[in-house]
DNA sequence: ACGTGAGATGTGTACGTTCACATTTCTCGT
DNA sequence: ACGAGAAATGTGAACGTACACATCTCACGT
């Protein structure tokens, strides 16, 4: 006949046992000064004594802080927005701040707001987002988001801070690449049709085509598997009708290389391929994969640098760039004749 | 001279707005029976204009319920581990649960045992480790942590709920495949020594070696990385003495045929290689990787479920298996002579 | 017309903490 | 030895919500 559940201490039973008021314990578990070493001691070792864990939900009713930032992740676990949101992790841990963190099922407007929603009833103090799909930002505006915000992977120029790595600037150097190898027939393999990054890379390839006053092929829709980079790569194999292929990331790249392989062509002998974001294993793809690297890792910190300096108040600049870098490696040659 | 800091509106101020008690306010937003529909219409468009959101916090404190399950993940990007915690994420979610994330930065005891004072002070009402090091659980044990626990990927039979691939048996039906296709000297290229993965995947490896009768290479420990499996390789190049690798994970697999390839081995017709996880990228390797397939969503899902359950009362099993497939695709062939 | 009981709504209180302010205790210089 | 001021500690209230219980309202059968 016990009890079912015993109660968790509180501030109240440290404070009996050690003989001094709550108020002398929540000093101690706010490190104020004025408080006498012994006295400290003898808080701190009730504290360990009887396992007491300070009540987070009741600290944030008071202060109204949580001290935590909210993330809005895409749907897939792609490397890109892992490694940016372990980033994240690690960088808000470092400043005292936790991470509540959502993903969108899917990326209708509806799930959407159903996300926003819930991280705002978190009451979170300030929102990151690396869901880089074009309609985030109408259900962003629509619900009226207060808090700090920091976009990645956009090019926008909105109201809130955001961080990008320059999208346009690194579809270029892949597209200028090929075309400085010779190529002058180059297809695009994208992305979805609402990323932003994929939209971004489209852009940089037409200008870049556009520039050099070449033929423009349309480009692929894709959706970043390698599964659908083969599938399209079989496809293409029936026209021929070009030298080079610029895919909106590496697996993808991966998937068409392979394809290409299976139809008889050789890479970068008979097609030269370009990927984009040098995943860690691209460099061991076969050919070694050129590609344009993007650090997530950096994106991740400063977008959480960016936050905490607009919650503490900074007004810092509102949106950063982050330069890619084109990496060459083997699966890029002049074209054949 | 406006007010700095708007309050946002409480319940009370729902309540009076919409011209009845803060109660009634409070039972439209449970979902209370016994609500006429034309009051609940009234709170919900009061609601709505005034956009409320109810305060997580305060919900918290009176019903000491969170709805919260904590993950602690391993420091890791990996494909694995992060799809699981997308499943997890979802699945939580589905079930009306929040998911509060922290990962370690470091796998000294320490930082163990600060994440998971952290998620304990987050009044997490379950915990799922996703983070294979065997000191884990020292840890765990030594916070006498009370509230239900699943771990992912352990082997271990101890006091809480764990989920599992049969990592051993999936280690040995690769090794198996090897042997049956005529292999007698086969080197294995583990993961880091802490990690319960690869302990279990070695653990597989030996055994079945050992069943067959067959010399025992020591095997020798990676970092999970395609780097170093290419450093791997590299070395193994100067000895020649085995004809086929068994790698614990695809992006070693990957490593290690790169650096063969450099040293004008051919895989598989001079040394046959086979990875583990099965990654989507997996199938597109040169030569397409024979692994082993480990349906990591699906351990996420069903952690959650067990989770859940134990949350719910239910006294369930204690320990599930999920068994691993063997893809067998060209990575893998007889050896030459 | 009236009591009855169910349905609908309201009131008091507790959750565990921090903040503002009040009070006590110590440490000096004289 | 004493008072002033600083240091240390204590008290009352508030944060926003849900629960237990109390009260009000209304349809209905007699």
């Amino acid at each position: 006949m016990e009890p079912d559940k015993v109660r968790a201490p509180n501030i109240r039973d440290v404070a009996r046992l050690a003989g001094v008021s709550y108020q002398t314990v929540s000093r101690v578990l706010n490190n104020s000064e004025s408080i006498k070493d012994t006295t400290k001691q003898r808080v701190l070792d009730v504290i360990a004594q009887v396992g007491y864990r300070p009540n987070q939900a009741a600290r944030a009713l008071v202060t109204s802080r949580t001290r935590t930032i909210g993330v809005l992740t895409s749907q897939t676990a792609h490397y890109g927005p892992t490694t940016s949101l372990h980033a994240i992790e690690e960088a808000a841990r470092e400043a005292g701040y936790l991470i509540s963190t959502t993903s969108l099922a899917t990326s209708d407007h509806e799930a959407i707001v159903d996300r926003l929603e819930h991280l705002m009833r978190q009451a979170v103090e300030g929102l990151v987002v690396i869901a880089p799909q074009v309609r985030v930002f109408d259900a962003i505006r629509e619900l009226e988001i207060s808090v700090p915000l920091v976009t990645l992977d956009s090019t926008r120029r909105d109201d809130h801070r955001s961080l990008s790595v320059d999208q346009i600037a690194g579809a270029r150097m892949a597209t200028r690449h090929l075309i400085e190898l010779g190529h002058r027939e180059i297809v695009h393999l994208s992305g979805p049709q609402d990323w932003i990054e994929a939209e971004a890379r489209m852009t940089g390839f037409l200008r870049e085509v556009d520039e050099a006053d070449l033929a423009t092929h349309p480009p692929i829709l894709g959706d970043w598997t390698a599964d659908f980079g083969y599938h399209v790569g079989r496809e293409l194999l029936r026209y021929r009708d070009f030298t080079a292929v610029f895919a909106a990331n590496d697996q993808m790249a991966l998937g068409l290389i392979h394809a290409f392989r299976d139809g008889g062509l050789d890479v970068p002998r008979d097609v030269s391929v370009v990927g984009f974001d040098d995943i860690p294993e691209a460099a061991h793809y076969w050919p070694p994969l050129t590609t344009v690297r993007q650090d997530f890792a950096e994106i991740g910190r400063r977008s959480v640098a960016m936050l905490l300096g607009e919650l503490r108040g900074d007004a810092e600049a509102n949106h950063e760039q982050v330069f890619p870098e084109l990496i060459v490696r083997e699966s890029t040659a002049p074209p054949r004749i």
